[in-house]
DNA sequence: AATCTTAATGCACACGTGTGCATGCGAGGA
DNA sequence: TCCTCGCATGCACACGTGTGCATTAAGATT
């Protein structure tokens, strides 16, 4: 039988409640029994029970984090990012993986609900879209990461209740990118993109014509291809090469897409970066070892975890907060080369 | 005001008690009552506590999940084994991540202890190999993957508790690769080897030799070399290249080992595997991308996760439980090749 | 008709902890 | 000496649920 805080008061003499504060190192308590209450418990192997104690605090100190799959490398940086934050402020942990699947998902925000989390963090993209009135049910504050469901984040409406989100700035990724192409000589670019459904691809390509149109370079769509972000989506660069002319550098969705490409172009006889430049997007922890090391957008996803949960922190707290919009930032690695003539430089 | 068990009997116009009864289906409580309950439930939005109902029955329902740090793929590919055979079986998952770090790791053993988990699964190494008396005091059945404390996983004594294993068979998959390499003609083969303090380490090396021996092969140590099974230790390739004579093949202690000796390799302006074949070990996410896809020993790490946690499972039922060692399975991809003559086949 | 059996429901306690309020005690001032 | 005040501690309730046992009612049996 476990030691519970009734055992410690009788071997110390004392009652309950006492123990219960000198523990707490309530003032109320005289110094030198408190001293000894804690010998006696820490001697006695006493250990609290969390659970009791949520009863009556009605805090559990445990906070939710519902994701597609562990296995996602992206995801895992995240939920890493997450559980540093939230260990730090002596929150644990309760980690549920959706899969994508219906049953799954709901059976998921139901154990939250019955375990009374003190919040819910959601790095799931479905789950975020499509259960929105589910999870409101939870009763607790929820921050989404890279939800995919809104046009635009930091339109979001008062009246959305308790949900907030921190994204990643994808349009201005994009962008990021397509404008190093072109600094690099490239005018030929093309864009061999995610699912269309997705906003991120959407938003990633919005940001790729930006760049296109701030240096006066046509819009083509017949340089624009969709695909699933899978590593077989690279195929599709063969659709790329119009007879009319061939792009010298391909912006990808995602890293994967890009390392379906790279080996797509190899077997076609084409060297990277020589014969084409290629850049990825998400900086995934392989994009430096591939070959050749791949130039990407890096997204600060531990920094997007820990974000999430300070935010969440304060939501707990109270306090105000609002959605944040994480930028980017370019990494240059070696599969990109600059194409302009030493002439034009000078 | 969260709906308890108790608004839902005065609504109903019954004791608290029938309604427990009528929400668990216990067939004390008549037919029409329950349905008549059960629709109140439904209607008034009520959910179970599970903080109170985990205080009186003694059980959580909850498990504990111990892990270096989510971000290794191969720790997450056997967190994901372990969610789903613990969500099926009605568990949850708390994940807490150690770092290495042993703050972080007595908190982590605390806080498993006070929130009264059911079990623990512990899938870092140095938790496993330094802390078990630290687990023991959590009370509840352990299992360990692949833990490197004791040399045979096999062997271990019955006075140790509690404490259970699920751990890969190093050596068979050392074997493994090295007939593999065997069979295809290599006699000259090197060991690119990791922490010599692994035990993971030390199997893979006996495995080596065991094959080697098999094939009247001399083993000779200045062929093998330790490393940190980073991608940096590849670069000890060049070590390997004796004067007296080079090797055909390498085989070596992680893939992540293999990349950076096939970087090495293409520098020295070796091709694999024509010049010579590499073979690594764990079957990473990304072995099969890399160029060339890498030849590996597969380690069925969700099946691993799988494997503990209905061990767990078992345990909590008081089943007998046995230690498992899981067997590997070679991968042929394109960084090996047969260097056999025909002559010598036919 | 009285008693027994069976089915359905309620009562009351337990789980382990936190906390408002009452209580006891000693010291200091009138 | 009595009253007051402040400090340290104990009492008792609450949190929400499960469950052994008592209770009630209705039907069956003698």
């Amino acid at each position: 039988m476990r030691v519970s805080i009734k055992d410690v008061a009788k071997a110390a003499g004392v009652s309950h409640s006492t123990v219960s504060r000198a523990l707490a190192n309530n003032p109320l308590i005289a110094e030198p029994t408190r001293r000894r209450i804690q010998r006696v418990a820490q001697k006695m192997g006493y250990a609290p029970n969390a659970i009791a104690r949520g009863l009556v605090t009605r805090r559990t100190q445990t906070i939710g984090v519902i994701v597609t799959t562990i296995e996602d490398p992206f995801i895992a940086e995240v939920v890493r990012g997450i559980e540093e934050v939230a260990a730090d402020s002596g929150y644990r942990v309760f980690l549920g993986t959706s899969h994508n699947d219906s049953a799954r998902e709901v059976g998921l925000v139901k154990a939250l609900r019955e375990w009374r989390v003190d919040g819910v963090i959601v790095a799931s993209s479905r789950v975020g879209a499509l259960y929105q009135p589910l999870l409101k049910e939870i009763g607790a504050p929820i921050v989404l990461i890279n939800n995919q469901n809104r046009k635009s984040p930091t339109r979001q409406k008062s009246d959305a209740g308790k949900i907030y989100s921190v994204v990643f700035d994808d349009a201005d990724g994009g962008e990021l990118a397509t404008r190093y192409l072109i600094s690099q000589g490239h005018r030929v670019i093309a864009y061999l993109g995610g699912p269309s459904d997705y906003a991120a691809n959407r938003n990633r390509l919005a940001g790729y014509r930006r760049a296109l149109v701030a240096a006066h370079i046509a819009f083509d769509p017949a340089r624009v291809r969709t695909g699933n972000g899978r590593v077989e989506s690279g195929e599709q660069v063969s659709a790329l090469f119009l007879p009319a002319s061939s792009p010298t550098a391909i912006f990808c969705y995602n890293d994967m897409t890009a390392i379906g490409a790279l080996a797509a172009l190899k077997r076609r006889g084409l060297r990277v970066p020589g014969d084409l430049s290629v850049v990825g997007f998400d900086d995934i922890p392989f994009a430096g070892y591939i070959d050749p090391p791949l130039t990407t957008i890096h997204q600060p996803k531990d920094e997007m975890g820990r974000l999430a949960m300070r935010m969440l922190l304060d939501l707990l707290d109270e306090k105000k907060v609002a959605n944040v919009l994480v930028p980017g930032k370019l990494i240059v690695r070696e599969s990109t080369r600059d194409i302009s003539t030493t002439a034009t430089r000078s």
